[in-house]
DNA sequence: CCGAAGATCATTGTATACATTAGGCTGCCA
DNA sequence: TGGCAGCCTAATGTATACAATGATCTTCGG
């Protein structure tokens, strides 16, 4: 998109993940349009975005507000997710090629490095993480998931999670990586479809765990 | 949102939906603007949203131009949909009121109606089974649910496929809302969910059959 | 003293003018 | 004659000014 409406887009994403705009906090066209150091209009360009990433929430009177998730809406994002992505991985499965298993591997081992590293290199997992999923979803070739899961990942929580993993986690989250590229070196969809839903699942589980320890939701009635 | 942004939304949607602008046509801001009779900023908007339910793609250099969907991009989206309102569908038994139930009651009887009229009352139909659907997601209580599925419920097939139903297929339709009623009364999630997915499944086929008589998709891998 | 109504202020919606950039046309050169 | 280069045109991106609308504060009446 276009230079201006992009950063801002990008300043005001990171202000809400930062915690810089906290939850239910009042959001002023002209005050961020100072801020970027740009003017309203792509300011307002960005705020849409926002807005249908229900990173920011309007009231009956179009003033907006950041958004406040409830344990409940992340239970519901992961869910959601696992449905997409799981869905993806199945596509995928049918239809990737070997160029693209190859960038699979490639990201795969950027993330072993990133995992034993002397310190585990999160920044490098995370950015890794993302690509590796990336290839998935082009391989599905479905403009709609794309478009769908597009919204989904970049929300605050699956940052936050992957910050947060244990060694033990990154390591599973690694092997889980492996399986699927296994999955689809043999294009065995139902494989791939699994694994995709045991890695979110897995992922809901390690944020859960790290962000509310008084409440291990009930996961009978979610997980089925 | 707000009226001259709204408006030139709506006016684009139905140009696009009724075939005046065709899939590939290229879409001019000034052109649109003076069509709609405001200026080129609502009709960005408008754009924007438009390009976000995929009804507009946008080529390299941020020109647009209306999205072609083919039968398999059709698929997909049934299928999405059918994830998505299964889903919801299953929330919705868990939470649904009784006035809610009441509600979803009276478009069911207005449905009806509209298909008993001494010739059926297509306009009617499509409005109370929107009616009908929104209470379900209402019911779902799931923000994100509601957020991904207003972008799929208002593309151009959905539209299509329940013009088209034949007398046979809007019965069936209405039978199976008061199936989905039942299970809604006994609160039940996996009745309602299953329901739900036939619903839907079979309005692919009635799109399916009406479309495209040369080609009877395999429904084997998809359908799973 | 409390409540309601009106005015003022703040904020968002729209229009227009300007900047920037991609695409195309024409003319020159090989 | 074909291809490339540079200008020209058209379309999008951004800023700013203005309009409309909702919120807040003040004041007047009960």
């Amino acid at each position: 998109m276009s230079r201006a409406s992009d950063r801002a887009y990008a300043i005001i994403r990171d202000m809400i993940l930062s915690g810089d705009l906290p939850s239910g906090a009042k959001i002023g066209e002209e005050a961020l349009a100072e801020q970027c150091g740009v003017s309203r209009t792509p300011i307002r360009e960005a705020l849409n975005r926002l807005e249908a990433e229900l990173l920011i929430r309007r009231n009956d009177t179009q003033r907006s507000f950041v958004a406040d998730w409830s344990i409940d809406d992340v239970e519901e994002m992961f869910e959601l997710r696992g449905m997409l992505e799981s869905r993806a991985a199945r596509r995928a499965a049918k239809r990737i090629s070997w160029e693209q298993i190859e960038r699979l591997k490639t990201h795969h081992e950027a993330i072993g490095k990133a995992i034993h590293a002397t310190k585990p290199d999160t920044h490098s997992f995370i950015e890794h993480n993302h690509l590796f999923h990336g290839v998935i979803l082009e391989a599905s070739a479905s403009a709609q998931l794309t478009n769908m899961l597009a919204r989904i990942v970049e929300r605050p929580i699956v940052h936050r999670t992957a910050r947060n993993y244990s060694l033990e986690d990154l390591e599973r989250s690694h092997r889980q990586h492996g399986e699927l590229i296994a999955a689809f070196e043999h294009h065995d969809p139902a494989w791939a479809e699994a694994v995709m839903i045991s890695h979110i699942r897995r992922a809901f589980h390690a944020y859960a765990n790290v962000h509310i320890d008084q409440r291990l939701p009930d996961m009978s009635q979610a997980a089925e």
